[in-house]
DNA sequence: ATTAAATGCTACCTAAAGGTATCATATATG
DNA sequence: CATATATGATACCTTTAGGTAGCATTTAAT
């Protein structure tokens, strides 16, 4: 019941590109003060670029920096690249002659908690997630 | 964001003996019924039968029943032995920097929240997930 | 020009979840 | 008793998520 790491990774990467956009992230970079695995933490950079929330530029001094406004990139959209949102329109217990728009026993609660979840996911954004200093 | 598999197996296996609780479920029956792989559904109802829902005879005609009231197995206790409920007391967004009792900008709505969730799995009983006819 | 440092790409490796096969043991029924 | 039909246990296989390695290409600095 919990996003994948690869979700997390991805979260993580712009979230710290967020709270620090006057300096251009290398892969090398980020490995270093995020501490994940570098050539997986590239593989997830270059999906993010083809995305596109961020933008790279190669060679000596290259790097990541968004290529939009923190501001129009929400939590929502980031899990919808790595993971899929899927998972919120199906029954929660997993049943698969249980139709979400049936009604088991944990449907109105369902309904009406991923709702909030789903909510929160699609308004929070990266410059949201910026910590007051 | 959902549950596992093996979880959802679980559920759906103890749901259905709880909806026909005058029949003794074997494992081949339980699995022409469910469609859940045969030989991992019969180390699922093992694990059941280890963990206490469950009760098993062997020989011809054995199965497995109830080894309890299902008044009294409540949903949160299938996913704890499945799966555990630990990801509920992490951050929501998976920062392993980010202790649960800190705040980020996630933390108000993700301890709501998984109050919720987690309050409603400890309380709903199979006896409750029981259709109406 | 050469080199260092960056990304693009892609093939491969590893660990964990999910699934299969099979032998041993138990038991009801003819 | 023999047999059919159960579960117990366990070793192994498959798929997928996560992770590694290395070559090609790009670009700034010397």
């Amino acid at each position: 019941m919990n996003l994948t790491k690869t979700t997390s990774y991805s979260l993580n990467v712009l979230n710290y590109m967020a709270q620090n956009r006057e300096v251009i992230c290398s892969a090398n970079y980020l490995h270093e003060k995020l501490k994940i695995p570098h050539q997986y933490l590239r593989q997830l950079l270059t999906k993010l670029s083809k995305d596109g929330f961020i933008h790279s530029t190669r060679g000596r001094n290259g790097g990541f920096v968004f290529s939009k406004k923190i501001s129009e990139i929400f939590l929502a959209d980031i899990i919808e690249s790595t993971e899929g949102l899927d998972s919120f329109n199906k029954c929660m217990l997993g049943f698969s002659d249980c139709p979400f728009d049936s009604k088991c026993a944990m449907h109105d609660f369902w309904v009406d908690t991923r709702e909030r979840i789903i909510n929160e996911l699609k308004t929070k954004s990266l410059e949201d997630l910026i910590l007051k200093k």
